[in-house]
DNA sequence: TATCCTATGGTTAGAAT
DNA sequence: AATTCTAACCATAGGAT
């Protein structure tokens, strides 16, 4: 018989039951992730999620890449370069750096995310669909730079064409969507809490150039 | 007057409007790390959040620190091997109807049909269009003025050839996908986005070692 | 360990501040 | 840009498989 009082409160404290822990870590994960992927969905959200178990795995989101999105995460993250960052304990930072100058460093950014995207994409392509080698064989021989970007504009307009029309619809499954990735390992221990009326342990690292 | 429907149901997809999207984003954002934060608290785990808005601003939450997380899962050796096909194979949580686990089997099994499929087709239309050199390496070299001009021609050629004709190969295999839209234009009989329960976009890769 | 089933508890879209 | 209010919509604890 499946009956139940439903769900019932519970308290934001370590839960007791390592079994219950075990199922709710398992349960929890999931929402997250499936959280994180709505965001990048609605919003246009670049968006990468760490975690590691009590006992030691990990498992990873990330909208495009956790390592694309932790290596801009760092390259924008340089206390030491920037007294203000530490002003304010974990809180809302600002980057004193120009409007303008943090818009052209998204846009390089971006540009950037964009080509790696699809140096990555096109190589899953090709696996996936098994093209022949030999279509990488030949070659032509890149004289000048410009022209190499010019180059890589088409293949990323190849790239949206193909591979985010074909390949997706060959890819996509019922709930992840391309460009999202995740993985795991091994191994773990536990810490601390801050902040104000709301997340219980955690450290809110905000900074946000105006 | 606090006159409203109350919450309505939302399609996953990009916000059309810039304003709405704003507020989302800033309600689902504190969302996201307050389940991240609870997570923490109840389970004892450990996590990093790292947010970018689409204007580039940047919003962190971790636990303990998330530069300690970060640094902890790049130690981690993390196996890269087809990870579309293990998260397929592994991560079908969330769809959570007998229903569901029997569209996926049959949408797995079409897509390994519909590839060798395309193995096929993808010859032909190699052989077809010529399709030259080099043109998903990352590494290209143009020799001469003449031959860029001359590889630029073919490649626009191409782009059309291969957005209409092959396209038509790609997609033509049978696929009863509820697949996910991704824009951009298309004359493709794309399933659009559907339902929900599971994450929309996103490409989950979970594999955990034991 | 990871779902499945439900009754609740919790989250959030829309509107306004 | 963040917060408030309300009415839905959604997530999930507990129990079972």
């Amino acid at each position: 018989m499946r009956k139940s009082k439903g769900r019932q409160k519970t308290k934001m404290v370590k839960m007791e039951k390592e079994n219950n822990l075990q199922v709710t870590f398992s349960k929890r994960k999931v929402g997250l992730f499936k959280k994180a992927s709505e965001l990048c969905t609605l919003c246009d959200a670049r968006i990468a999620v760490i975690v590691f178990s009590p006992s030691g795995k990990v498992y990873s989101f990330g909208h495009t890449k956790v390592e694309t999105i932790i290596e801009r995460f760092e390259n924008n993250d340089h206390p030491d370069n920037n007294p203000q960052l530490n002003m304010q304990l974990g809180e809302i930072h600002q980057n004193s750096t120009i409007r303008g100058l943090n818009n052209r460093l998204t846009e390089v950014t971006n540009q950037l995310e964009s080509e790696q995207q699809t140096s990555e994409d096109i190589k899953k392509l090709r696996k996936k669909f098994k093209i022949p080698e030999i279509w990488f064989k030949e070659s032509i021989g890149i004289l000048d730079l410009g022209q190499a970007k010019e180059f890589k504009g088409k293949l990323e307009n190849l790239k949206k064409q193909v591979t985010q029309e074909a390949f997706q619809l060959f890819l996509a499954t019922p709930f992840p969507h391309p460009g999202f990735y995740a993985g795991s390992s091994s191994n773990a221990p536990f810490g601390n809490y801050s902040n104000v009326e709301g997340f219980v342990p955690g450290f809110n690292h905000d900074m946000a150039l105006p």
